[in-house]
DNA sequence: AGGGATTTTTTTGGCCATCGAACATACGTC
DNA sequence: GACGTATGTTCGATGGCCAAAAAAATCCCT
């Protein structure tokens, strides 16, 4: 199977699909739950769910028990576990992670690759994807079927599409991931910009940021936005996520990656930092590659010994951060700004000028209305992000009713 | 009658105001579009709309014939024009703007007062705004019956709850617009940023406009933006509209009104661009007051004249202009940006460093996926607006079936 | 002029998704 | 062990919606 299944239009099946979305999405509930959620009377939702089950799709959920209620106690229900698997990957610059997870949500299997794909021509880099994750599935999923495989990348991404239409870590341009490896490994494929990933993977994790608009930052290997409105995706013109990143907070500012100057990730990403640190210690300039994890631990050491010149640049990107999220308050008014990534480990550097920062960016009264936090969240949930909309996708074909 | 009426929840009464709703948004529309728009059968909307019509709700609409064509001519629906009228106002600096349209969409009376209000108190304030709208009614609206008013302002409005919480043209603060003018005239009001009003009545103009995401800048008095995704507004945490004019732009830079320093509006705005003319022209500061329509005309005059100097301060606010619409394509990656309001009365002048600006600060790839309009739109449509959304509310109670 | 051709609108009969109400079930509690 | 409470199921009935057929209103061609 190369594409994913149809959303369905038939009434019963549209029924169908509320429902499985509505427990892909707010995890295993019971019927009368699920009756809430969809304006639906028990007596429909038990006709509904008495065919999924006998379809083997659901099963009652034992894990998720909970005692101590009077009368009868709720049976939540939730997706089977042998319905097939999904893999999840997310391409970095020189890095790959790769999740297989069940039908049932589970993670199976993880791995992560060291492994620099950055110059490769779109075909070769095509080649090498589909290797890798054709190794991880025979390797990681042998008794499973896998029946999809979700990428998350950095850069502007048509998610309609399916093609990386531009992305600051790789040479190559419009490159066609969806056709190119549902092609290689007879797949449908799901393409996600990774902060768009991130946001959602957030959001299953914290109920609180799916209701009104909640803007994910990202500060890792580059910056990047994900949007959620109501804990669905908000979408830019094509498909793709936000290339917030790229927004130029100052005029004539450092090199950006993507030939700009002054941009965001400019200041905040790793690689910037890295750079303007080795500037500053009168080192040579690395060349343009991306610091290594055990770097950019050893910068912040430097920073916990008081290193005063690398304070003042934390300083600097902590100000740069306030101001974005200023334009961020200014502009959208979300009810919940997060800031996550691996570029939150020097929180403690940053965070006072980044709130005089916002303070001077922002209207007070805006800014009382915006709820901020700043998450430790890993990496790992790139991965879980595109998995969960990949689950969606294939929820679809579920959907469907068997003729009989 | 203080309040809108409750949205429906009955299917029959759902059906009936998703109807009502795309013939308020679509304009007058034959049965069978109707059918495609909401995917009903003909039966259906021929059921629907036949008890519509003996109720006197919609009418067959003449005016909008579409001959030539083959088969049996289409009979256009709309709304009935003595189901009473709205009155929309838009309250700016100095001067009120008012209209009343009846139900059918028409208007019947415009009027526009110089009044300055921006230093009462908010009773007094209100007192004032419904005394204005009042006497506008008794005499332009004689033979009809208001139902509603609407109110376009500046400023940070939470439209749920019909409050300014925040505007730079008034010294007061949460002015209660809603409850208060609901009091003084016993009717329900709206309350709409004055941005997203002219979006919404720009896409009701611009079809196209109403698919996607469209990004509408608005400038004159100060800077707004309003926000529509698939033709609807996007809002803020509180239901608001958008500071976008107040995102800073420039660190350090000019003073805004808001008591910031360097926001978008410092260089756009009117009254930002009158005073840094009379800076340069040794004349004296002027006080914080707006410039007049003939002071603003008569700096355009300088302009043509070559004044070097004028033409170097409106470069700069192009400058601006292009970095602020940046800024949006990155973080946004709209469909459509319009650029509109009395502030592109100078366009010619700004044009040039406009497009260089926004060509440095935006990823080509990114740029050219947003379809840019300058649009000459008069401050007429401000009232437009917010009666269309007055309008939209008061359909929810036209969806209502009396019990027979 | 008149008889298709074409498209819109109405009418009719029937289906099926959904619901209300009564019933069955599975606990805690006293 | 009876009662209270909440969940889940069964069954008959409702009514929103549709497909198909018919009617209506124009154009078009001979």
């Amino acid at each position: 199977m190369l594409t994913f299944p149809a959303h369905p239009t038939a009434p019963k099946e549209l029924a169908r699909r509320r429902l499985l979305d509505a427990l892909r999405r707010q995890g295993p509930l019971a019927r009368v739950e699920l009756g809430q959620e969809l304006g639906l009377s028990p007596a429909t939702i038990s006709e509904l769910t008495s065919s999924l089950l006998t379809e083997g799709i659901l099963v009652l959920d034992d894990t998720s028990e909970v005692a101590g209620a009077r009368g009868r106690p709720k049976q939540r229900l939730y997706f089977a576990a042998d319905l097939g698997a999904v893999i999840g990957v997310w391409v970095g610059y020189n890095r790959v992670e790769l999740r297989l997870v069940d039908s049932s949500g589970r993670t199976r299997a993880t791995r992560s690759l060291e492994r620099p794909l950055q110059d490769l021509a779109p075909d070769l880099f095509l080649d090498e994807i589909a290797a890798t994750i054709m190794a991880f599935a025979t390797e990681a999923g042998r008794d499973l079927t896998i029946r999809a495989v979700g990428v998350a990348a950095q850069g502007y991404v048509d998610s309609k599409e399916g093609i990386i239409t531009w992305s600051p870590v790789f040479a190559a341009r419009d490159i066609p991931i969806s056709r190119g490896l549902a092609e290689r490994l007879g797949l449908p494929v799901v393409v996600e910009n990774d902060a768009s990933a991130m946001a959602l993977a957030i959001a299953r994790r914290h109920p609180e940021l799916r209701t009104g608009r909640t803007a994910t930052l990202m500060i890792g290997d580059g910056v990047g936005m994900g949007l959620l409105i109501d804990g669905e995706l908000y979408r830019g013109a094509r498909s793709g996520g936000s290339e917030f990143g790229h927004v130029r907070i100052r005029r004539g500012g450092p090199q950006c990656r993507c030939g700009g100057r002054g941009c965001i990730e400019a200041f905040l990403a790793d690689y910037a930092l890295y750079r303007d640190a080795q500037l500053m210690g009168q080192q040579p300039a690395p060349d343009s590659l991306m610091p290594t994890e055990d770097a950019m631990t050893a910068l912040l050491e430097r920073a916990r010994d008081g290193d005063r010149a690398l304070l003042d640049l934390l300083q600097g990107a902590g100000e740069v951060l306030g101001d974005a999220v200023g334009i961020l308050i200014q502009t959208l008014e979300p009810d919940h700004v997060v800031i996550c990534g691996p570029g939150t480990r020097a929180w403690t550097f940053v965070e006072a000028a980044f709130d005089e920062a916002l303070a001077r960016a922002s209207i007070p009264e805006l800014r009382a209305l915006t709820n901020l936090r700043v998450l430790d969240a890993s990496q790992d949930l790139l991965t879980e992000g595109v998995i969960f909309q990949c689950l969606r996708e294939l929820d679809l074909g579920l959907s469907r009713l068997e003729a009989v």
